[in-house]
DNA sequence: TAGATTGTTAATCGATTAACAATC
DNA sequence: TAGATTGTTAATCGATTAACAATC
């Protein structure tokens, strides 16, 4: 409905981190907060800053600066935070196991319903009113369940083929863990959130600085 | 040393997921392979291919390809994955205790040799002949260890304050995964891999797809 | 030699930055 | 009104893609 020409990676990745800068300002009672001090507090410049909320389609008054909780509500729909979806985890690990008890679920909008793992010893396990469940239960789960999006945290090995599981059973998002990049319908979406390549970036980038 | 013009961030994900393949290449004993292949496995052009290689200043032969464990070597080094580099966790809770037992550290060089904790129920603790130290001694042991790198894994609220901390000590490098853009000192790198970011990007693109 | 493949420059595309007009 | 700030177009910068020469 809205105009939006699809914002940039990078762009999503500033109205972010604006975001929890604008939760700060209403904690703090502020109602107006203009482009310079975003950019300020963002490390960013200020025409950026307008930039992407001229591209979000954006509602500031000049001399006044932009209201802080119409673009809080602006910026929620944009990531689309306020409507339950609902989520399973697929590989109870170490990662997996720390993830399920997190409060970022929420923070996002989504729902943890159901985890799943082949490990018979896992399956069974209770974790904050989920249960664990044996990953051949995946396909009926997912779609008794309505669950539209699956983290994957399987070894990357077994990854491809829990992709190709959970989009057969109507996934339409893949938060996947393991470094591995999967192919998948076109209609799906897949965020790669692997720690290894993380660390191996880092490794990167300090040897840069080093020279 | 090497005329490195400085690689885009793109380009190095994308050199990353190369040298998986090529470590699978070798696996296979295949010694060379083309930039039309490695295109196609990796869901991208094989000038792409070329262009990323040829900035890295490459060593393709025509007619034949690259060869595979030359470029492995290359990508390792470009990575500094063969050195030994020494790093640290602070804040020891399910995600500190998910990645201390991991096989990742070793994938990428890094040597897990502290971690660091202000909660009197997690210091001492043992996991992986890493004992919990309390946050005081942070300062001393990053000295004593020569730790070069700090992975922050401690409540969004702590998270500046601890990278105060570690770069006051020495640290050259902070692995984020506090959701907090980190001021640092311009010497020092900083990858965030904040997972409470990734999900609401995925949360983002999902709902875009399916307008 | 002919043909396939890389190396390298040029063209295109997109994102950021700059400039300035519009507005409160 | 004057001044500060946003809205919006234009210019710059960088990354990707295309083109083709070099090479085995």
């Amino acid at each position: 409905m809205t105009k939006s020409k699809e914002l940039s990676k990078a762009s999503v990745a500033r109205l972010q981190l604006l975001l929890e800068l604008l939760e700060q300002c209403e904690r703090e009672q502020r109602q107006q907060i203009t482009s310079s001090e975003i950019g300020e507090a963002l490390g960013i410049s200020a025409v950026n800053v307008r930039q992407d909320l001229f591209r979000l389609g954006s509602a500031g008054r000049p001399r006044v600066g932009y209201d802080v909780s119409h673009l809080i509500d602006l910026l929620r729909r944009l990531f689309d935070l306020n409507r339950p979806k609902r989520a399973c985890i697929v590989g109870f690990g170490n990662l997996g196991r720390a993830l399920a008890g997190s409060r970022i679920w929420d923070k996002a909008g989504y729902q943890l319903v159901a985890a799943f793992d082949k490990d018979s010893s896992v399956v069974g396990m209770e974790l904050d009113s989920i249960r664990v469940r044996n990953i051949s239960e995946i396909f009926g789960v997912i779609r008794a369940e309505s669950i539209e999006m699956a983290m994957i945290t399987v070894p990357a090995s077994a990854a491809q083929e829990v992709a190709n599981m959970v989009t057969a059973a109507g996934v339409k998002a893949i938060w996947n863990f393991a470094p591995v990049k999967l192919q998948v319908p076109t209609n799906v979406v897949v965020e790669n959130q692997s720690l290894a390549w993380g660390l191996v970036a880092l490794s990167h980038r300090t040897k840069q600085v080093g020279d």
